[in-house]
RNA sequence: AGGUGCGUAGCUCAGUGGGAGAGCACUACCUUGACACGGUAGGGGUCGGCGGUUCAAUCCCGCCCGCACCUACCA
């Protein structure tokens, strides 16, 4: 059956899929008696869709998978996704405002998680397919959410037992506060950016010195009204007499303190002298424990001005407090000089909303004991770190590492196990619903109502994935995984963690490599966002898709209209559909040790008509093929090529064997290294540049030679044997890259019966040694110089 | 402020102590029985700047300039 001139992916894509998935070929059984490889799939978020960094995590993690299933290794590719606790709570809240203009608080807790899960119901899968569409050879039947029974019993175990050694604990502290969120976040989640704002003098009188003020200066004026100190430098000549005296506080009635304090006070910055509200301030809070110091909470959780500020403000949004503060400040002759001045500003990373450092009772994660031996399996390199530049940054990061705030005022996550009785007030934790206070043994006992960070649960992942707390099985056989595949973005937020936590529960690092991978960038090099509609779909350039197209979904997400521009300038004809080989290859072949990968469309075409250079030597190959014996050639080259006899195997068969074997050994080593373009790279080139321009050039005259003469017929059977079979060999070699087209043409070639129904599970070629031909090689460089 | 990384052909990017590369774009020719998503031949780069080490530097070291990212408690 003669191929098509060119080739489609549409129709020979989904085919493959659905044969991969209905003969099961993506299981793996933990009692197999095979080495071990496993991968987990970073679980994306489950209303999230595919975008193009899921493609290429998902793409270099299946490359690795396949490589090793068909080395013969029990190789498992976990899949599974996460409940994005903050992410999808504010996506269904933002659903119910629009739809039925309500708030979770209409509904109450558990009628909007009812929502909640329908809602994950409804769209939970949607990547769960994507991922399937890009070839992703993940063992689906073991599917898990971070929510789900397994998964929740891991993260009760965890937290109940980090309680009791001390490693979790509650405490009243200055935490990250979201006005919009509404909910405390880790010190990770806010953004520190640097602003334009002002620095504004204050004069604070002295008190029993009637001449005498006091200047500080501040950023924040409206904190004023939460002082309760001021620091100076010990021994400053300018104001040192000064310590153990009271200024009064302009616009309240207190006095408050005058401190010596060398950590927060510069001497050489401003006046010297600097105002102390604890309540608000991450340095002052600290200031405040080393003096005692009254701790102020001016500002509620709605970042308003709240009740010890003097009547006035109260009910005031910071930004008019900072405003009447300073028109009254003006009024009573306290303000001096104002000066421009860049302000460091945290700002929530998910709402952009400004961050205000509260008081708050929350959940802490003791890190430091945690760290230790993360540090250590790092240094000692039982997880390798690649590319090993990361290691700086994951060991600075653990040796300076704070306590981790893991309680979120949310609804959807998992629920702290803690009980507070109602009695004595005492905290009651417990791996099943306590009935009683374990103090007093009052019934009465109500269950805390925040839930965990989402990154606890994912800290979890590659145990509990596997069965734990329980000793399952595959926990023995996968455990730790193979490697770890993912973007440098999360490398605190998940990687450290899992690290800490996998060998604080196992004993075990949770895998024994990460490989970090670029973050995709656009044709600008900026990093790729919905909100600036600077966003490739994966999907896109698979099947393909109009420039209207592409802009209508720009706009749908609410890009600016550079977006469209942008859209118009680089995709004026849309984007043909290139296939998911194409960009797997491309993806592949673009991923360097780099930090950004820019997805450069050029590319992703030139490596299209690489796939339909693959296809037409094929198609040359079936045109060629005519009453060749596969299995009769095998037998023939079973104990190495031979020489001379009745199978004289001509120069260019010898080269193009030897360099097959080289070209496997190049593949092996780079993927070992994890130098996923290297091994691209050579196969593109020994598949075109060597098999394309040279190897069938070469062969034709020996395929065309008439039938008669015995020779002709013994060359041209070598010649046949040598095409198809280094073809066959280059298909596997390939596959791990291009699944779909490789299995594609594999099916059509003549190949020997005793071959698996499926390239996924045929033996990966090795560097065959005895087809290593050093002569051979030498003597056809000089034919083809 | 500190840290990390980057600066190589028009564009996007590999790479190495001794010969400077790939894809796309560009020029000329070629509708050749696998493929015009192709073939053949070609043009194009003081490898950011200045010093140093070396027999030899695009590569190693120092400084400078530009860019990006990360971390951070300077009021």
């Amino acid at each position: 059956s003669e191929l098509p001139k060119s080739y489609d992916p549409r129709d020979v894509e989904p085919r493959w899929l659905e044969f991969w998935l209905s003969h099961d070929l993506f299981h793996a059984d933990a009692r197999a008696p095979k080495a071990p490889f496993s991968i987990t799939l970073p679980p994306p978020n489950v209303t999230g869709s595919l975008h193009i960094g899921h493609a290429l995590g998902t793409t270099l993690q299946d490359i690795l998978i396949r490589w090793r299933r068909m080395q013969g290794f029990n190789a498992l590719y976990m899949p599974g996704t996460d409940h994005a606790g903050i992410a999808t709570q504010m996506l269904v809240e933002r659903a119910l405002q629009r739809d039925e203009g309500k708030t979770r608080h209409d509904l109450g807790r558990d009628a909007f998680l009812a929502r909640v899960w329908a809602w994950k119901e409804t769209y939970g899968d949607r990547i769960i397919s994507q991922l399937k569409r890009i070839g992703a050879s993940l063992d689906w039947e073991r599917a898990r959410f971070t929510m789900d029974e397994g998964s929740s019993e891991a993260v009760r175990e965890a937290f109940v037992s980090l309680y009791e050694q001390g490693l979790i604990y509650r405490a009243h502290r200055l935490i990250n506060w979201c006005t919009d969120c509404f909910t405390a976040v880790s010190d990770l989640e806010v953004d520190t950016v640097e602003e334009p704002g002002h620095l504004w003098e204050i004069h604070y009188p002295v008190v029993g010195e009637p001449e005498r003020t006091l200047t500080v200066a501040t950023t924040r004026p409206e904190t004023m009204l939460g002082d309760t100190a001021v620091a100076v430098f010990p021994g400053d000549p300018r104001h040192g007499d000064l310590v153990g005296k009271r200024v009064r506080l302009p616009l309240t009635d207190r006095e408050i303190p005058i401190v010596a304090d060398d950590i927060l006070v510069d001497p050489e910055f401003g006046s010297g002298a600097v105002k102390v509200t604890p309540g608000h301030d991450e340095n002052d809070f600290e200031c405040g424990q080393r003096h005692g110091l009254e701790m102020l909470s001016v500002i509620d959780v709605h970042g308003k001005m709240c009740d010890p500020a003097p009547e006035k403000y109260r009910g005031m949004t910071t930004a008019e407090a900072r405003a009447a503060v300073l028109t009254d400040l003006e009024a009573g002759g306290f303000l001096g000089d104002t000066k421009d001045h860049v302000v460091p500003r945290g700002r929530c990373g998910r709402s952009n909303t400004i961050i205000e450092p509260l008081l708050s009772d929350q959940w802490f994660v003791r890190a430091r004991p945690l760290a230790e031996p993360a540090i250590a399996a790092v240094k000692s390199k039982k997880t390798e770190l690649f590319p090993p530049t990361f290691e700086k940054t994951y060991l600075h990061w653990m040796e300076n590492i704070r306590d981790w705030c893991i309680s979120r005022q949310l609804w959807w996550g998992h629920r702290i196990p803690a009980w507070h009785c109602q009695a004595c007030g005492e905290i009651t934790v417990a791996r099943t619903d306590p009935s009683a206070c374990e103090s007093c043994g009052e019934a009465r006992l109500v269950q805390d109502e925040d839930v965990l960070d989402t990154w606890f649960s994912s800290a979890l992942w590659p145990m509990s994935t596997l069965g734990w707390p329980e000793k399952t099985t595959d926990l023995k056989a996968f455990y730790p995984n193979s490697v770890l595949v993912t973007g440098h973005d999360i490398i605190f937020f998940w990687v450290a963690r899992m690290m800490m936590m996998g060998l604080h529960f196992m004993g075990k690092v949770p895998f024994r490599a990460v490989y970090f991978t670029p973050i995709v960038t656009d044709e600008n090099g900026d990093k790729m966002s919905k909100v600036k509609g600077n966003v490739i779909d994966p999907l896109d350039v698979i099947a393909g898709a109009s420039r209207e197209k592409l802009i209508a979904r720009a706009e749908e997400n609410g890009a600016p209209p550079v977006a469209k521009k942008n859209i118009e300038k680089y995709f004026p004809d849309g984007m043909p559909p290139a296939g998911a080989d194409a960009l797997r290859f491309s993806l592949a072949a673009l991923t360097t040790p780099s930090r950004t990968m820019r997805l450069a469309m050029d590319r992703v075409e030139g490596y299209r008509h690489f796939i339909n250079k693959l296809w037409n030597a094929s198609r040359f190959a079936l045109m060629n093929l005519d009453g060749f014996d596969p299995d009769r050639f095998a037998e023939v080259i079973a104990g190495g090529l031979p020489r001379g006899g009745s199978h004289p195997f001509s120069l260019p068969d010898r080269w193009i064997f030897s360099r097959l074997a080289q070209v496997a050994g190049e593949v092996h080593d780079a993927l070992s290294g994890y130098r996923f373009a290297d091994a691209a790279g050579a196969l593109y080139h020994f598949v075109w540049d060597e098999l394309c321009d040279w190897y069938i050039e070469l062969a034709k005259p020996a395929l065309r030679a008439d039938g008669g003469d015995f020779d002709a017929e013994a060359r041209r059977f070598s010649t046949q044997g040598t095409l198809a079979t280094v073809l066959e060999l280059s298909l596997r070699l390939l596959h791990p890259f291009i699944p779909f087209v490789s299995e594609e043409i594999w099916h059509k070639l003549p190949r020997p019966k005793a071959l698996p129904e499926s390239l996924v599970v045929t033996l990966y070629p090795q560097p065959e040694a005895t087809w290593i031909d050093a002569e051979a090689v030498q003597k056809m460089q000089l034919v083809m110089d």
